[in-house]
DNA sequence: ATGTTCTATGTAACCGGTTACACAATGCAG
DNA sequence: CTGCATTGTGTAACCGGTTACATAGAACAT
């Protein structure tokens, strides 16, 4: 490993010399700095990251930490996230938590313990120990709290939009897939759709699911038909159950959107790509990411100054789950 | 922040002795053992991970590279990679890489100055300088070569697995969607299917995709039945392309499997909820993922040893994209 | 009793950077 | 020409750990 003593040697001056150039402060002669640069290019140097964070109790890394980079919506987020942190010269330190407090605990740890400059999470216990003690900028994605910065979605309005929406297109007999109780955002969702069925004059059912697992999305569809079979307008905790009550219904031999509507939540990539196309509430992941990043850094760059949090707007993507006609 | 010194000072000893109960080496006394973890235990200290790696000139940080996290077969692999990892107490810097050189060497830079202590990355681009002149322990993932060790699927085989299968359910007009020439399994694809295709008694024709990109999907398959629209049997070039060819296929209301049968590549998880369900040909994602973080660890501690590559079997999974009998 | 080995602990060098401080040379004002 | 500010560079301390080496007492062998 070429190290900065193998530059200063080669170029024939100190380390600080050295150090001068490559961080552009102090003076440094214009033909020293020459030769310095000559050197450098020449061994090939960059200088050692871990040697410098040391020093500066500051790395140009970020923590990410996620429940599970397998469901397809965190993708999105974290692309967003790396894309933003990228270009503004950070890495990423990546952890899936499986919502299990002992490995967001865990993954806390390292990420200090490898002094991170900031985090970024999406976790439910914002409001634990390790949280309240960190002295990190911090910023949650797609959860919220008071505490913290937050960049998130507008859930409630996801909910009620997607209530609305098929209620506004003739659902009778609504089915509301409930999405996991520890997952906040599955909660503002429901609590949105629930204020808006609650005043309507349809009939409604709530169907509780524990995971937003795959291996359980075409479970819980079955049991869905099996409890509700009557239903003609669904309400699905989000896309990946969307698609396998898509499934399970076309399977049915039921006409979607003749005889059921289904309206999803996230609007991941392959929501377009399913038959027939989903119509869905829109959560714009990238975007998210992207924005959580921004905040983070900023936050990093000024520490003291107050926080704020970004609510991003959710949007209806019609496609074909639905009818193309409003029934008013 | 609470160091080695604060640790050493509450237990009245010197640093060396809570270095030494930290790492469990060197001589320590019962009675003083105790102290010290009750030094640490009160002051709930945790090493410093950067003072460490520094001086021991290696982390216990894995950088991961990958094309794009945001491509469903991607976040098996780096979940399978971080399990295994994380089992093991090693971290995980992650980089997309867009198959860009630039933004490449740009990670693979950064994660030496990290001092990472090996990489996995799915790279087409072995054979650059930057990986010849890294002395660092590299395994390859979802890519061969012979510098490296390597965990892939055999794609080969997965070509003509699915190309066999089209033929043995009857297909008589097989559409072959060969994958973007860079990406080489892509091309490992093409190739085995052509073998079969071309020793077969079926007409057959190639059509070329530039990207694997969600965005085109729906592209691809509009242009592959306006060229081909007399096509009985396609052979998608992975599972995103061949759902958005289903996709294509019912809206132009094809029967599936009766009139066009269809088989993709990779077995993401969304591809048994579409529907119909998709027969495809699996690689297992999440199972290479480990396996390629397992060979990496081992090289991590035993650097010198002969490396072996491991390629696992793909598996042809049949779901209702495909006749259930065979036309023999 | 003496020498050797084992146990227990501390001191200080080291990892590869950054930067406070010291010092010298130069430029410029009076 | 002298004095002070500016410029250019080196020395050494520091970041928070690890470990080579030194030291000393205890245990054991002869």
């Amino acid at each position: 490993m070429v190290t900065i003593k193998d530059v200063a040697k080669h170029a024939g001056v100190s380390v600080a010399t050295v150090s001068r150039v490559l961080n552009n402060n102090g003076y440094v002669g214009t033909e020293t700095r020459k030769n310095v640069m000559a050197a450098i290019e020449e061994l090939n140097y960059s200088p050692n990251e871990v040697a410098r964070s040391l020093y500066k109790r500051g790395s140009r890394l970020i923590g990410l930490l996620l429940p599970d980079i397998t469901n397809p919506f965190f993708p999105q987020l974290a692309r967003g996230v790396e894309d933003e942190a990228g270009r503004q010269g950070f890495r990423l330190l990546l952890g899936n938590s499986d919502e299990d407090i002992e490995k967001e605990m865990d993954y806390i740890q390292t990420f200090v313990q490898n002094n991170v400059v900031g985090m970024i999470t999406a976790t439910n216990h914002v409001d634990y120990d390790m949280y309240q003690s960190l002295d990190l900028p911090l910023v949650l994605l797609d959860r919220t709290s008071s505490s913290y910065p937050a960049v998130y979605a507008d859930g409630r309005e996801g909910g009620r939009l997607a209530a609305e929406t098929l209620i506004k297109k003739g659902a009778q007999r609504v089915t509301l897939v409930k999405g996991p109780a520890h997952v906040k955002p599955a909660v503002d969702r429901y609590r949105g759709a629930m204020e808006v069925l609650g005043e309507a004059d349809v009939d409604f059912s709530v169907m509780s699911t524990t995971s937003y697992a795959f291996e359980e999305a075409l479970n819980w569809a079955e049991e869905l038909f099996q409890k509700f079979p009557e239903t003609d307008g669904i309400i699905a905790s989000n896309d990946i159950v969307a698609i396998a009550i898509v499934h399970e219904a076309l399977k049915r031999g039921k006409n979607i959107p003749g005889d059921l509507q289904i309206i999803g939540y996230d609007d991941i990539p392959q929501s377009r790509l399913s038959y027939p196309p989903l119509t869905t509430i829109r959560q714009p992941a990238y975007e998210m990411g992207r924005k959580a990043a921004e905040l983070l850094i900023q936050r990093i760059g000024h520490p003291q100054q107050e926080h704020r949090s970004i609510q991003m707007p959710v949007e209806l993507i019609q496609r074909h789950t639905t009818r193309k006609d409003d029934q008013e």
